[in-house]
DNA sequence: CTCGAAATGAGAGCGGCGCTCTCGCAGTGC
DNA sequence: GCACTGCGAGAGCGCCGCTCTCATTTCGAG
């Protein structure tokens, strides 16, 4: 990370990028299941055992992948909020929201990687799960914002078994992370996270076509879909 | 498929369902990714290049499993909707959507087939589309018989931008399958593509991770979100 | 019933994969 | 100057999907 000192660290951190950044570039274009180690060694000249001097594995290459693209993501979704003026809370969801469809409509490998099936034998190592949040960090906080300034969710149908002690964990990540300036309502964390799974899954409806015949403009409906989520947290969308 | 007049032809019926079953097994407990042809074919006791006199390629017998799965999860929901009376709309919501988790915590390897990242150059067949949408199908008979009875999905927020033209194919898709008795306003064809996306985002999430820290109870938690879609799209829940 | 055609299964082989091990070379610190 | 360490190349292991050849079996038309 720091200045190199030697030929070699310097040689070391130069080739470890190109390595990522090749890796990357097969990650966009074959997908996860689709990136090999021997293809990238080819695309950066070296012999395919020549780049375990560089990463242990192909899981290890992955996770690195991996951590530095939920990190893309969180700060294209961080970068488009805050672009908004900070009281239009409503604002801030859609950009927000729009953000994140954008980024993985241009990136469905790098989306394949942090959201599609897991790699089978590969499980995700704990750094893994900091970087992971960035979005629903975002999101807690324009929901926070707003509750703050008097926005409040919905409220629960009748019905619902309770879910106070469920959520519980998630709770605890708010209050942990600052996310929201004088505390939360549970319904907003209930509705906050609904609506982070709703995104998710229209986003990932979309990028593998199962929305193919009856969506005809996917970026449009998606809008729509962020609209109503707002809706039911209270959020105020200037018109 | 009707009764094999010759002797080679039953071998090949038998033949071709065990190796069918070899995969299934083997897709259940390593994932698609790690479905190989091979293995397939020693567990039947083959060598690998018989195998391809039943199927052409590996894919071909990728899409084979694909559509029984999407068969068997239609078939799921379905027969856990029509147990329940036929004018509990509410009831037979829930029961849909619980046999829907249901199936795919107890499935990974599948649902990872029919939901998670395409197979790197693998294009889903015609023959898929129509079993894939079994499962949308049955949600939405439930909302047109539930419509029918006077069901009335939440009004939309201001600030849309419009979604007749959006989802006019989802409409037809509804009408030519017969699914709503007596029309269906726009609202709840709306309500329920997003219902389903929703609950498919949810189920991913639990599935693969993505809740893990957030919820404790993703049972509780999944029957939360169908609940409040029933309440969504006006669907009343027997308490 | 016979005989050519078609179906079938085994085996070898191709290129590609992740990963390991060895070997020679070059940069490094004493 | 020298021992040590990091590094790249190469060979090789067992796996993969897939193709081709060849012997055997089964079938159906004459």
């Amino acid at each position: 990370m720091s200045t190199p000192r030697t030929a070699r660290a310097l040689a070391r951190e130069t080739l470890t990028q190109e390595i990522l950044d090749a890796a990357r570039a097969r990650l966009r274009s074959d997908g996860p299941a689709g990136l090999s180690l021997r293809a990238v060694a080819r695309d950066v000249g070296m012999v395919s055992s020549a780049v375990y001097r560089y990463f242990p594995s192909r899981d290890a290459l992955l996770t690195r992948l991996l951590i530095d693209s939920y990190g893309e993501l969180g700060e294209a979704v961080e970068r488009a909020e805050t672009e908004v003026a900070r009281e239009d809370t409503g604002g801030r969801w859609l950009a927000a929201c729009r953000a994140l469809r954008t980024w993985c409509m241009d990136r469905p490998g790098d989306f394949a990687l942090l959201y599609g099936t897991p790699i089978p034998g590969y499980a995700a190592p704990q750094d893994t799960v900091e970087p992971a949040t960035r979005v629903i960090q975002v999101l807690a906080r324009i929901v926070g914002d707003a509750y703050a300034d008097g926005a409040r969710a919905v409220p629960a149908p009748r019905g619902g078994a309770g879910t106070d002690a469920t959520v519980a964990g998630a709770r605890d990540f708010v209050v942990e992370h600052g996310l929201a300036r004088s505390g939360l309502a549970t319904e907003s964390v209930v509705r906050t996270l609904m609506a982070w799974s709703q995104l998710f899954g229209t986003v990932s409806f979309e990028l593998f076509g199962h929305l193919a015949g009856s969506v005809t403009d996917p970026a449009r409906w998606y809008d729509e879909v962020a609209i109503r989520l707002a809706a039911d947290l209270g959020i105020q969308l200037r018109v």
